[in-house]
DNA sequence: CTGTTAGCGCTTTCAA
DNA sequence: TTGAAAGCGCTAACAG
C-alpha cells in the first residue's frame, strides 16, 4: 500500500496525492475529494521512513534506552505523560543487542535514527561524550555533568550519603558497597557520597568491601556472594542500583542469611520492585517520573527553538526507609 | 555524516563502502582496511531509516502502544527481556497523540513502520481487527480472540469471576463494576466474568450500579464519585483494570470514604503501583512480564518461519488480596 | 575488484 | 490545477 497505488487508484499522479494527504495548497476541491476517498478506502497511511527521508522534521522524539529494564521503563512513563498535548510522537529504540561492547551504544543508535526518524533525542544513561550531535540531546543520568549536551539526573552523592548516614546511625560499622557502572557519573558520585559518610563517621576505608556491581542483578548477586562467605562479611550492604540491591537480596536467600536480622541492604533508584519484593527494600528514591518529563519539556523546548543554552537540572533524591534495614546482630 | 562523506573521504565509491560497511564479499583487502579506518575515524553508522527503505530485513520488532502507561511498560520490560540473543533490536512506539480518535490507531501505526522500518509487529490492546497485514503480528489483549493475528491473553473471565466471588464470599452484596475500554474483548470478558458470578450467587444484577471506567484513572474517578454520592451506594467496586481501580481511590479518599472499612476495591492487572499505593490494591494479576515474552517468542518464530499457524496463549490470571478488600460495614 | 546505475516511497520545485 | 523530475541515503544488479 503505497503513494503509488493510491495515485493509480485515483486516477492522478504522485505528486497529487502527496498534496492531498499533506495538505498543500493548489488541488481542485473534486480532485482533493477523489483522492481523498481512495485514501480511507485503502486505507492508506504515509510511511513514516519515506517521510522522514525526504522531510526535515518527522515530530518524532526518539528515547534511546539500552534495554527496557525497570529504570527506563519508568523514565518511559514520565517522558510519555509528559509528551501529550505537544504534538510529538514518541519512539523508544533499545538499542544494544549484546553484539558487540556497551559503551558507544548510544553513538550507534543516535546515528541510525538521527537526521531521519527522530527530530530530537532523549539519551537514558549514555556512556560515552558526544560533542557534536546532529539533533538536539538531552541525557538523563549522563557520564559526565559538564560540557555535552542537556542533562538531568537527581541527587546521586546526597542520596548515597543519606543512605550510608542511615545504616551508621543505626550501629552498622562494616557497611559493603556494590559499584555501579563505571562509565556512569552517577556511579562515581554513589561512591564518593558512601566514603564520604564512612569518613564523617570516622569508619576507616575497607577496599574489600567495595566490590563491582554494574547496575545488574546477577553481579550483585555475585558479588554478594563474595562478601558474605568472606572472613569478615559485612553487616549492611549499600548497593550503587535497586537492581543489584536485589542480586543481594537474592545472594542473602540462597545463603540462608537473614535480612534484615544478619544483614541489611539499602538500594538506589525505587523502581517499582523495590516495594515489591519481600522485605520490601529500603532505598534512595529518585523522581524518575519527573526526570522523564522534565528532560521531554527540555528537549521540546530545543526543538521549538527557546535558545535557553544548555540546561543542567539536578532533582533531589530521598532515602525511603523500608523492611530490609535494621539495627546489626550483635 | 553519510555514505557519501565516506566514499569522499576514503577515496572510493559510494557502492564500495557500502559493500564494506554490510561485509559483502569482492573488496580488496586494502580498500577495505581504508575504508573502515574512515569508518571509525567518522563514527558512520548507516542510517536505519535509508538501508531499510531499500532492504527487505531490518531486523527490528516493532511494539506498538497508544501510549507509555504502566501496563504497556510492564509488557515491554517482558518483550525487551525475550529479545535478548535473538538478533532482534526493539523498537516502542506511541502512536496516538490525541489528535483523531483512538480506535484504528494501530492501523495508523502499522501502516506507517511496518514494510519499511520494522519486520515484524506486537500490537498492545489493538482496537480493530486487521485481516490483512503487510508483516507478522501478535496481538496482546486483541479486540477479538479469533479471526485476526495470533494473540496473548490471560484468564479474563475466570480472574474477572475469582474477583466478584472473593468480594461476595466476604459478605458483600452491592457490588459495583467500572467497565473498561468498550473496544477490547477483555473488558467485555471481565464484565461477563463480573455478571456470571452475581448470577451464581442469587444477587440481582443492577445497571444502576455499572459504569464507564475507561481503563482510565480519571474515569475511575469520575464514576466512582458518582457511585459513593448515588441514593444507595456499593460496598464494593471491582474495576475493570488497575488504572480506573486506583481512580476509584482518589473518589474515596476525596469523599472521606474508608477504604477498606466502607468500600472495598478490587482491580485487575497488577501493575507495579497496586502493590505501591497505600493501602495496598487487592487485584487480579496478570503475568505481564510472561505475556511480552511469549509475544516475542512467536513473532520470532513467525519471522523465522516457523509456520505454526495462528497461535493463541492463554495465562493464568490469580486473585492476589491484599488492603482494599474487607467485609462490609453493617 | 570497483564503479555506474536504478530504485525503495515520498516531497518539492518547476513546467506545462 | 496538475504532473514530470530530482533527490533524500542507501543497497543490489550489473558492467567494466
Amino acid at each position: 500500500m503505497t503513494i503509488t497505488d493510491v495515485a493509480k487508484a485515483a486516477g492522478v499522479s504522485v505528486a497529487t496525492v502527496s498534496k492531498v494527504v499533506n495538505g498543500r495548497y493548489g488541488v481542485a476541491p473534486a480532485t482533493y475529494e477523489r483522492v481523498m476517498s481512495v485514501v480511507t478506502e485503502l486505507g492508506y497511511e504515509t510511511s513514516l521512513v519515506a517521510s522522514s527521508l525526504r522531510r526535515r522534521r518527522t515530530n518524532v522524539i526518539g528515547v534511546l534506552v539500552t534495554d527496557f529494564e525497570p529504570y527506563s521503563a519508568e523514565l518511559l512513563k514520565g517522558v510519555g505523560a509528559a509528551a501529550h498535548g505537544t504534538g510529538y510522537e514518541l519512539l523508544a529504540y533499545a538499542g544494544w543487542t549484546t553484539e558487540g561492547p556497551a559503551v558507544g551504544w548510544e553513538k550507534r543508535s543516535l546515528s541510525r535514527l538521527a537526521g531521519t526518524l527522530i527530530d530530537g533525542a532523549i539519551l537514558v544513561t549514555p556512556t560515552v561524550l558526544m560533542p557534536d550531535t546532529s539533533v538536539p540531546v538531552v541525557a538523563i543520568d549522563p557520564h559526565t555533568g559538564r560540557g555535552g549536551p542537556s542533562t538531568i539526573d537527581a541527587d546521586n552523592i546526597g542520596g548515597a550519603r543519606a543512605a550510608t548516614d542511615y545504616l551508621v546511625s543505626i550501629g552498622h560499622r562494616r557497611i559493603a558497597h556494590l559499584l555501579g557502572r563505571v562509565d556512569l557519573e552517577s556511579s562515581h558520585l554513589r561512591e564518593a557520597g558512601y566514603r564520604a559518610s564512612l569518613e564523617a563517621a570516622g569508619i576507616g576505608f575497607d577496599p574489600g568491601l567495595v566490590r563491582e556491581g554494574d547496575y545488574r542483578r546477577s553481579t550483585g548477586h555475585d558479588s554478594t556472594l563474595v562478601l558474605l562467605t568472606g572472613p569478615e562479611p559485612p553487616t549492611a550492604i549499600f548497593a550503587a542500583n535497586d537492581l543489584s540491591a536485589l542480586g543481594a537480596l537474592d545472594a542473602a536467600h540462597e545463603l540462608g542469611v537473614d535480612v534484615p536480622g544478619q544483614l541489611s541492604v539499602v538500594g538506589f533508584d525505587d523502581i517499582p520492585d523495590a516495594s515489591s519484593v519481600s522485605p520490601r527494600l529500603t532505598t534512595v528514591a529518585q523522581p524518575l517520573h519527573e526526570m522523564g518529563a522534565q528532560a521531554l519539556q527540555m528537549l521540546v523546548g530545543q526543538l521549538n527553538g527557546d535558545d535557553s543554552g544548555r540546561l543542567h537540572h539536578h532533582l533531589r533524591s530521598t532515602l525511603v526507609v523500608r523492611e530490609t534495614t535494621a539495627p546489626p546482630a550483635r
